[in-house]
DNA sequence: TGTTAACTGTTAACGGTGTTCACTCTAGGC
DNA sequence: GCCTAGAGTGAACACCGTTAACAGTTAACA
């Protein structure tokens, strides 16, 4: 006979695996509270003895998808590769998973954050699971700029302002200099507004396939980073 | 005695000027078909008198907040302006729109836009509207390449997949070449895309406030149009 | 001017949602 | 072997978008 508590953890993994499908299939307002508990020939009310909210139950399945995208990026790496090709297979990557699974795309990036400075946020998992995603990035960058530093604005250029609060994150990003997080935030933010623009279709009403656009940005902001991605056919 | 049309185009933005009411009080969620009636003494089945539907309402009220965030705009630039300034202004402005109504702002871009081949989308007011917007960009970039072009990536350089895609759209362009395009879609895109994740947070567990990083991002991004926006301080 | 048709609003109802409460039953721990 | 905690149920509540049948007002037309 199984363990209570791991009978528990199974029908957890159940509602999750559930949700998920009913997310896939018809998009985030698929994967309602009834429509999971149907999926799994339970009552509604039967939930309630695994997630205290319908939003918990959606919260807990992004801090999965996080996680699943975290191992999925990190697989993408695995072996002997060189970093700068790591980068590009972690962009690429990224936008492969988001354009394979739009709806659960929508949902974990399209999802607003949780407020800015709200108390005890930090131990949600969801938000620890977005860390480690973050993390992933960071991570290599800096591994990057450890192996080979690129050139970088110098702080005159960047204004004292921002210079402080790059600074500021400087331990996270293993004591870069304010120029050259810089220039890593750039990398970041176009990344994703790419992706966002492409899977949300806020791209295609100018270009159908974005592919080689997505390709061309790639290699640009490669280039900043001192990387030589692949050029253009 | 009004007219009865007069009495039922006041009621029509009546319902509009609610709907708005409860989205900026409430966020997207809140701007429901009872919630509506009800801000306007209304029973339910009465809006069906001027929508179809739900969505038919908000959409209304996204073509509506399309069209004065563009009239918006426009004002901004009226008088005797630089073309480079303009832009500036322009860039500055939809950020400050943004950051001032983070709730019309997400219901407007964070919506996923309709199909993209889709037949007879083009006769929608919410496309229209969004042509009307994205007219303002493009409008104001042909005219700065017009008056002084500035320098672009060759042909070769874009390769030969994506220089066909952006000169498919050079009609809409006044004729620009493909690389000229091509910068005009990374500034749009940049811009685009920070503003997106400054408004949904997704900045500010990096950047407390994102002002500066935004100020030097569009002296970057004016840079590669040839016009020198104010340097940071 | 009287009739008619269209328009605007109502009430009642249907099926859907997330959520709570009181209850039953079953499996484990002492 | 009792007894308690947990899993699950059915009924109910308040909300949602939507539809149908109905009533009052207003404009148009013979």
């Amino acid at each position: 006979m199984v363990s209570r508590d791991r009978r528990r953890a199974a029908t957890l993994a159940e509602i999750k695996a559930a949700a998920r499908r009913l997310l896939v299939s018809g998009g985030t307002p698929a994967v309602g509270l009834r429509a999971v508990a149907r999926e799994l020939g339970l009552t509604p009310p039967a939930l309630y003895r695994y997630f205290p909210s319908h939003d918990a139950l959606i919260s807990a399945l992004i801090a999965d998808l996080y996680d699943e995208l975290t191992t999925a990026l990190l697989s993408l790496q695995a072996g002997d590769i060189e970093l700068g090709e790591r980068l590009y297979l972690l962009a690429n990557g990224l936008r492969d998973w988001a354009l394979a699974h739009p709806a659960e795309f929508g949902l974990v990036f399209g999802t607003a954050v949780p407020d800015p400075e709200d108390g005890e946020h930090e131990a949600t998992p969801g938000h620890q699971a977005a860390m480690r995603f973050g993390g992933l990035f960071k991570e290599l960058v800096a591994q990057i700029w450890h192996q080979q530093p690129f050139p970088h604005p110098a702080d005159e250029e960047l204004g004292t302002v921002l210079v402080e609060q790059l600074t500021a994150e400087s331990e996270h990003f293993h004591g870069m200099p304010a120029g050259a997080i810089y220039l890593s935030l750039n990398y970041w933010t176009r990344l994703y507004g790419l992706i966002c623009m492409e899977v949300f279709g806020q791209l295609h009403w100018v270009l159908p396939d974005a592919a080689a656009y997505f390709e061309a940005q790639l290699f640009e902001i490669g280039q900043a980073l001192g990387l030589d991605c692949p050029a253009p056919e």
